[in-house]
RNA sequence: GUGGGCGUAGUGUAGCGGUUAACACGUCAGGUUGUGGCCCUGAAGAUCGAGGGUUCGACUCCCUCCGUCCACCCCA
């Protein structure tokens, strides 16, 4: 015998509801006209993506792609990936769909569902939403300094100014392992006195164990090499470039402060060079708002002619948590312009034909439910937030007339000639 | 994957080893003739997360599981 089952959205992942989605609309046209701003072009990238682009793209070796993709075979036996992140997507597409060929650097931002298989926690979800940013294309340190640019415009519309950038070079490939090596060195010389969790990362990812949060790992952290000390001089040279680009940012934006953190590494694998984060001015763990770096090997890696690349992914739940948390945006939902109440057969049918001609000029018209008492479509109507109610019975049809009342400020009812034109006009003033 | 907190109507909470599980908000219906907000009345809505145990008796105590939240890990 069956069961009554009750659903519920699966671990991780949530609903956003109609009461959430005003301000989520925000958010997302704050970042199309953020990107827009600095001449961002909008892309939409699939879902699901071969799983060996993120493989091959992410790195086989990070965490991401070690446990947390949302993988499975279609039924064609092909080996598919939810995206977990939005570059190598982007990347591919660039490589795909030729963009070389366009007028390099190609800017590119996206809005878009990312899928990791995670624990769920305050601000972390299986399901969350990342607004990104791709300059493709350019070496300069300009086009870096331009991404955090973007960082900064959007904060600042959402009146989150009061955020700090972690920044740091990782260098090069070519430098990275001679780095790599000496850190392993340096930790070694003290994995004794290492916690387990950190002794594992010796082998697998020394650069981790920079940013670990073991005390004692991070009092040996401290006189570590840095990686800025093994730059290349071109790499040297961009780093310093970057860094008095950033200065050349703080009349624009007041607020602005960036640390230099020699313990800020990232956990996928195609970043060089330059590595930021923005961070909230509070505590807490997951509170990483931005994310992002230069990616000049992915789309050599991914099979295109070598292209340097430099991006952020910010995410929208993160965002929203900390627009909550500063009450740092007030938000009205904009109300419609009327709902329409009508008592009796004659008057359901003629309301719903005048509905039909107001919407077709443009107003928002609500239709209260049929059958129910004036009362009740009163009260439904001031719980609905309209502007006027319209108020059509037999009294009105009679008449040939409507009655039209405002609801949101005082004001006399008015009786209206029962046609579109003659309501629209009554309705249109205070718009 | 590892630790900790919490699971009572749609939401937020109260409750106590003992007959009908309470309150607020919300929903629905009313408050004389066709007019919202405030107020008033009434109704619906909870097998007290699931299973097992202790007990004469458990929403209340114990165990397991599940869910959820928080922290670690990692990241946005």
């Amino acid at each position: 015998m069956p069961e009554q089952q009750n659903y519920r959205a699966p671990r991780g992942v949530t609903d956003i509801l109609p009461d959430d989605q005003i301000l989520w609309n925000a958010v997302k046209s704050t970042a199309i006209l953020t990107a827009r701003q600095f001449g961002y072009q909008q892309i939409d990238t699939p879902v699901f993506e071969n799983t060996g682009l993120f493989r091959r793209g992410v790195g086989d070796e990070t965490d991401i792609v070690q446990k947390e993709m949302y993988s499975f075979d279609d039924l064609g036996g092909e080996s598919l990936t939810l995206r977990p992140e939005g570059t190598a997507p982007v990347c591919r597409s660039y490589i795909e769909h030729g963009m070389h060929n366009l007028p390099q650097p190609v800017r590119l931002f996206y809005i878009a569902p990312m899928f990791r298989y995670d624990r769920p926690q305050a601000g972390r979800y299986r399901q969350h939403h990342q607004f990104g940013c791709e300059a493709i294309g350019d070496t300069s340190p300009n086009i870096d300094a331009e991404i955090i640019e973007i960082g900064l415009r959007y904060i600042n519309a959402l009146g989150l100014s009061d955020v700090t950038v972690r920044i740091n070079s990782i260098g090069d490939p070519e430098t990275r392992q001679s780095y790599a090596d000496d850190l392993r060195n340096h930790y070694t010389k003290y994995a004794d006195d290492l916690p387990k969790v950190d002794r594992d990362r010796l082998q697998r990812a020394p650069l981790r164990l920079l940013d670990s949060k073991e005390p004692a790992t991070q009092r040996l952290s401290a006189d570590a090499p840095k990686s800025l000390d093994y730059l290349s001089d071109e790499a040297q040279n961009h780093w310093e470039n970057l860094l008095s680009l950033l200065d050349g940012l703080k009349s624009a934006y007041p607020k602005f402060k960036y640390r230099i953190d020699h313990t800020l590494v990232r956990g996928l694998d195609y970043y060089n060079r330059t590595v930021f984060e923005f961070e909230p001015s509070i505590e807490g763990s997951q509170t990483s708002l931005f994310g992002g770096g230069r990616y000049d090997p992915l789309i050599g890696k991914l099979g295109g002619a070598p292209t340097p690349g430099v991006g952020f992914g910010s995410g929208i739940e993160r965002i929203i948590l900390e627009i909550q948390r500063q009450e740092s945006l007030d938000i009205a939902e904009t109300s419609l312009n009327a709902v329409m109440v009508h008592i009796g057969d004659d008057a359901t049918a003629r309301a719903a034909a005048l509905a039909a001609e107001l919407r077709k000029q443009g107003l928002g018209i609500l239709m209260a439910p049929a059958g129910k008492s004036m009362r009740a479509q009163m009260r439904y109507a001031n719980r609905a937030n309209a502007n006027y109610a319209i108020i059509i019975g037999n009294r009105e049809i009679e008449q040939g007339v409507a009655a039209v009342k405002p609801l949101q400020f005082d004001g006399e009812q008015l009786s209206v000639d029962l046609k579109a034109d003659a309501i629209a006009k009554t309705l249109r003033p205070i718009l």
